[in-house]
DNA sequence: CGGCTTATTGAAAACGGTTTCATAGCGCTC
DNA sequence: GAGCGCTATGAAACCGTTTTCAATAAGCCG
């Protein structure tokens, strides 16, 4: 069994058709000692008659390599991890390494995946997607001694991409400021349960709406944040109450477009106009959320995958030794679900 | 640069520290001959107290396998090849294989991955997403002697898993027909130019709508085939003026979603009222659908993605030797864009 | 109790590359 | 012309497995 079919030609017979060591035949492959140009003629003239490739798996044994970056993410429960993995790809593709995707789609994948994972005789790295660390994960990263790249997450003593989400926060809610909206409702999941999808942006972008109602002068109504399970039907029945309060909103930010469209949903139950009796500002710019022409927060998505590739290719090349954490800009997309309140 | 840093312990350490031969300690491992009992555990407690786990690199070489899938799939152009990415890999995950996923965005990479990834030292099989085949590709395929299945698209000669196209464009012209409408209009993006989107699925289900018309007795009308490139601004430009016709239908099925969303534009834009004055079915069910409650044809996209893993995973075990092609049934799902003609 | 089969075992040879190390050849200096 | 350094090269060792092959020990039969 330890010949498979029909093997190719390999580095011996190369270096036997042009009557050199095969050590030569290597040298010229990788360029990696000098090699008189004549020796190197008949070795590329070798290898060309013979259709040689050397093969990449011996390549890795003997390197000690295995050009392979695992991506460890949530890829399929969102659109928005996508276009991260685009993004991740952009770069990739263009490297030595190939790049093999963990789904994690439960605790127990996800616990399975960061130790099975993260073996140098498996990756030569790891890239986490919006999966948060914890330290005895970290722990075990280093024991490991594989490099690890984070993606819309943070930890202290790992490299990092993410998004500014205080900075967003606090845009999206100026916007509505800026609008002349003093009854301002955040709407997030909710922020207790460490496994709640967004935790940590979530939270940040709490913080971002009160740095900018501090700085406009409006005190913080504990009452106007609402937080419920993250999905479209809990939102918009938990809104529908928020929106018949006396004191009711007249604008939301929303801490994802998911629960902008509850918001919606439930405005319109109501009989609530969008956006002359409510303002609405969501948070990742979803596909939908153009369609129905939300204002929101977009993400840069992309640019954060290409960033975390990039910062794991320099990792690998020995450029960066201690860890960095890299934010990146969110930009407002206005579009039609925001105007002055009683317009 | 040949050693890498502090690899893990070897299969020789184990061995050493069981005083037995490696060739021992490999049987234990794969089971791959009997082993005494008394043998057995001295190797497996040095193994535990090693902390010892095979070299998967080493493996491969000696195996002569790489133990990788690959697929090639225009993956990030609809949220639809997700979900067939998903389905792949509910199968792969319990399996010895990892995937890797190239992606294709153009044409030349296509052509590259065509001929670079089905390589026996690269992978042991590929798994190839809706991209059409020509034949030279395969005639490229049976020279490298590497497997492959095809998802979404078909091949005489190769394994594949299909969408009955056919069978869904007459499920949903038959819907309508049984609604009472009789004016039914068949949108599609251009059917000559063999680089477009779906081009065989649009062809069949082409074939599905007239072959419902048919049986129905209702003749053909060429004029209800509008086509145009596929994305919604055209589709919706060149509906408003086919709704303007004075025999203009009333009902429309649309070859995908996007299409669909772009019937639905140009109804508004003209005053009709969706679906009393006009009846519309989609193609494909994306996340949209659901959100505008648009009546819609469901593909099998989850099913095809996994009954393509299995396929692979049958030819590498050489439970398949003759090229097999199945086909998944479509579902229709009613939601609230159809009802019977001026009701 | 000798001979023969059968169950276990270890040494060694793959798998296909890269890298070390020693050497041969050459031009240069003094 | 002896000594020196430098370039180009091939033989051999190594990466960590699996598998073949021969050998040893044990069991069984007559």
């Amino acid at each position: 069994m330890s010949k498979s079919a029909s093997n190719g030609p390999t580095i011996r017979d190369v270096a036997k058709r042009a009557s050199v060591g095969l050590a030569t035949v290597s040298r010229v492959i990788n360029g990696s000692a000098p090699v008189a140009d004549e020796t190197r003629n008949k070795v590329l003239q070798a290898i060309t008659e013979l259709n040689y490739s050397p093969s990449p798996t011996a390549r890795k044994l003997s390197l000690g390599k295995t050009f392979v970056i695992s991506i460890i993410i949530p890829f399929f429960t969102r659109p928005s991890f996508i276009e991260r993995l685009r993004g991740i790809d952009s770069i990739m593709a263009n490297s030595d390494y190939d790049f093999i995707v963990f789904n994690v789609e439960t605790m127990e994948k996800r616990d399975h995946y960061f130790s099975s994972v993260p073996r140098p005789d498996r990756s030569d790295g790891v890239i986490i997607v919006s999966l948060p660390t914890k330290n005895e994960d970290i722990e075990l990263f280093r024991n490991k001694r594989v490099p690890v790249v984070l993606i819309d997450t943070l930890h202290p003593s790992l490299t990092s991409v993410t998004e500014d989400s205080v900075q967003g926060g606090d845009d999206a809610t100026e916007h509505l400021i800026g609008l002349g909206h003093t009854r301002i409702a955040y709407v997030s999941d909710i922020l207790h349960d460490p496994l709640a999808h967004n935790y940590t942006a979530s939270r940040n972008r709490l913080m971002g709406y009160r740095h900018a109602l501090e700085r406009a002068g409006i005190p913080f109504n504990p009452t106007y944040h609402c937080f419920c399970h993250h999905d479209r039907p809990t939102t918009r029945a938990m809104m529908r109450e928020v929106l018949t309060r006396p004191d009711r909103p007249t604008a939301v930010f929303a801490a994802s477009d998911t629960q902008a469209l509850g918001v919606m949903e439930a405005a319109r139950d109501l009989g609530l106009h969008v956006p002359e009796d409510l303002s609405v500002v969501g948070y990742d710019d979803i596909e939908i959320a153009e369609y129905v022409g939300l204002t929101t927060m977009r993400q840069a998505l992309f640019e954060s995958g290409q960033r975390g590739a990039e910062l794991m290719l320099q990792l690998l090349d020995g450029q960066i030794t201690a860890p960095r954490a890299e934010q990146l800009p969110t930009p407002l997309v206005v579009r039609n679900t925001t105007c002055p309140p009683n317009a």
